[in-house]
RNA sequence: GCGGCAUUAGCUCAGUCGGUAGAGCACUGGAUUGUGAUUCCAGGUGUCACCGGUUCGAUCCCGGUAUGUCGCCCCA
C-alpha cells in the first residue's frame, strides 16, 4: 500500500456531468427534436465550438453583457490567435453560411445541436457549458417564416408532452426606429432621473430598454407612461409584425404581446419571440428568437433575410421530468449466463448468433457463480436469461429462462434453435400485452 | 459578478446541547455442490466537502475555500 491519496479532480464549476441515468432523457428528447425538425424540413448543420473571438463580438455586440463578461475567450498559446468557446450558435452557423456560399440555394433552412459556454454563475438551468438547438432559416424575407418557426415551437412543446409554455411576442422595428425610439427613452429617463432607483440609473445608458422591465413598483408608473417602441415602428414594420401574428390568429395559439420583450442579442431587429413558463424558477425562457436581417451582411456575406431561434436542452428536460416524462427503461432481450471455459466459448458463439437475429444481447462477463449472474440477469431486466454451463456446452444446448413471464418454465434448446423460440415467445408476450 | 441557504456511507437522510456516527435502500457473500425477483443470515474506517482558528478534545462553534441550491444581474 505505497500509493499516495491524491485529491480527486472535479468537474468545472457549472459543467456538469450527464451521467447515464439523465443522458436518456436527453437521448429521448434529442430523438423528438430530430423528426420534428424533419417534418418541416431542416437540415443538420455542425460548426466548431471554437470560433475566432472577433466573430462574437461583431455579431452580438461588444456591449452586451455575454461579450462584455460571459465569454471563455483565450489565446490560442501556439500561434497567438484570439479564440472564444462559442457562447450561442447562430453566429458560427451564419459564418459557416457564409463562408461555404449556402446562402446561394435559398431559403437555408438549417438546424444543430450542442454545447455552448457563457460564464455565469450556475444555479438550476443555468450552466456554463449549457446546450441549445438552434434552429435557423436563411433567405426568407416575409412574416411567413416567423411565424412558421412560431408555430414549430407549440408543435415541439405537444410532442413532447409539456404543457404550459406560453408565447410572448415582439417586434423591435427596423434598426433605426429602434434607435430613434432608444434616443427619446433615455432622454425621457433623464428628464426624471430623480426617480430612478440605483439600478435603473444604471442601466439607463447600457440597457435602458430594461429599465420597462424593473419590478420595482415605485417605478411602475414612470414606465407606463415612457416612449413605446412601437409607436416608432414605420408602415412596413409595422405590416411584417401584423403579417405575424395573422397566421398565430388562424393558426388558434394564443400569445402575449409583451412590449418589454428584447433579447440579449444585437442583431434582432422585427419579430423576436420567447417560450416562457413559471415552473422553472428564475430561468423562464426555454426557447428564444427572432430575425436577423442585418446579421449576414454584418458578417462579410451578401445582404440576406434571416430567422432563428434557439433553446434551452437542460431546460426543456427539466420540464419534461417535471410533467413525468420517462425514458424507455434499457431493457436487452437476453442475458446470458455461463461458467466454464467450454461454456464461455458458446456463450460468445451464441450471443453473436442472437444479435445476428437484431436480438439483444447483454453477455455476462467477469465470471461469478450462476446465483449472482442471474441475480445480474434479474437486474438488467431482460425478457430472457440464456444458460450455459458444462452440461449444455457439451452437448452445443442452452437453457432459455423467462424472467419476466410467471407461467412460462425454463426451456432446454440447441443453441441455433434459441433465436426463433426467443422472437416466438417475445411476440406471444406483445400480443398479450396488446389484449389488455 | 452580488446576497441567502446547504454539504454526514454508492443513493435518500437521521444524529451528536463539542467526547471521532446510525437507518432504509443499493451492493457482496451464504442458507440452496449450476439458476433471479419473495424469505432468512452475515458484511460499513465513512478523510461527517476541503483548509485553518477556538478548545484538553471539533463532524458539531468561528473564519475562509470548493461545489450545489434559491434570489438578483443576465440569459437558452
Amino acid at each position: 500500500m505505497s500509493q499516495t491519496h491524491q485529491a480527486a479532480i472535479q468537474s468545472v464549476k457549472g459543467m456538469p456531468d450527464i451521467l447515464p441515468a439523465e443522458a436518456e432523457f436527453w437521448e429521448l428528447f434529442e430523438d423528438t427534436v430530430r423528426s420534428w425538425l424533419k417534418a418541416y424540413g431542416y437540415r443538420p448543420i455542425r460548426m466548431p465550438i471554437v470560433e475566432p473571438t472577433p466573430l462574437f463580438k461583431r455579431a452580438i455586440g461588444e456591449v452586451t453583457d455575454i461579450v462584455e463578461k460571459e465569454m471563455y475567450s483565450f489565446i490560442d498559446s501556439l500561434n497567438g490567435e484570439p479564440l472564444t468557446l462559442r457562447p450561442e450558435g447562430t453566429a458560427g452557423c451564419v459564418r459557416a453560411v457564409i463562408q461555404h456560399s449556402l446562402i446561394a440555394q435559398q431559403p437555408q433552412r438549417l438546424y444543430y445541436m450542442g454545447p455552448m459556454f457563457r460564464h455565469e454563475r450556475p444555479q438550476k438551468g443555468r450552466y456554463r457549458q449549457f446546450h441549445q438547438v438552434g434552429v435557423e432559416a436563411l433567405g426568407c424575407a416575409g412574416p411567413d417564416i416567423d411565424a412558421e418557426m412560431i408555430l414549430m415551437g407549440a408543435r415541439l412543446w405537444a410532442d413532447l408532452g409539456l404543457e404550459g409554455i406560453e408565447l410572448q411576442l415582439n417586434s423591435l422595428g427596423q434598426p433605426d426606429e429602434r434607435a430613434r425610439h432608444r434616443a427619446e427613452l433615455i432622454a425621457y429617463f433623464e428628464a426624471h432621473a430623480e426617480l430612478l432607483d440605483e439600478d435603473g440609473k444604471r442601466r439607463l445608458h447600457t440597457n435602458p430598454l430594461r429599465i420597462l422591465d424593473s419590478k420595482n413598483p415605485a417605478l411602475q408608473e414612470l414606465c407606463a407612461a415612457a416612449p413605446k417602441l412601437i409607436d416608432y415602428l414605420g408602415e412596413a414594420s409595422l405590416a411584417h409584425f401584423e403579417g405575424v401574428q395573422r397566421v398565430l390568429k388562424d393558426a388558434g395559439l394564443p400569445y402575449t404581446i409583451n412590449p418589454r420583450l428584447v433579447r440579449g442579442l444585437d442583431y434582432y431587429n422585427l419579430t423576436v419571440f420567447e417560450w416562457v413558463t413559471d415552473r422553472l424558477g428564475a430561468q423562464g425562457t426555454v426557447c428564444a428568437g427572432g430575425r436577423y436581417d442585418g446579421l449576414v451582411g454584418q458578417l462579410g456575406g451578401k445582404p440576406a433575410p434571416a430567422c432563428g431561434f434557439a433553446m434551452g436542452v437542460e431546460r426543456l428536460i427539466a420540464l419534461i421530468k417535471d410533467a413525468g416524462g420517462e425514458p424507455a427503461a434499457p431493457a436487452p432481450d437476453v442475458y446470458l449466463v455461463h461458467q466454464g471455459e467450454a461454456a464461455t466459448r458458446l456463450a460468445f458463439r451464441t450471443a453473436e448468433g442472437l444479435r445476428d437475429q437484431g436480438i439483444d444481447v447483454l453477455l455476462h462477463c467477469g465470471g461469478g457463480s450462476f446465483k449472482s449472474q442471474m441475480k445480474k440477469a434479474d437486474g438488467s431486466g431482460a425478457a430472457f436469461a440464456v444458460i450455459i454451463g458444462d452440461d449444455e456446452a457439451a452437448t452445443g444446448e442452452a437453457q432459455l429462462k423467462p424472467l419476466r413471464d410467471e407461467g412460462a418454465g425454463q426451456r432446454k434448446l440447441k443453441v441455433d434453435d434459441l433465436a426463433a423460440a426467443i422472437v416466438d415467445q417475445l411476440i406471444d408476450a406483445n400480443q398479450a400485452d396488446d389484449e389488455e
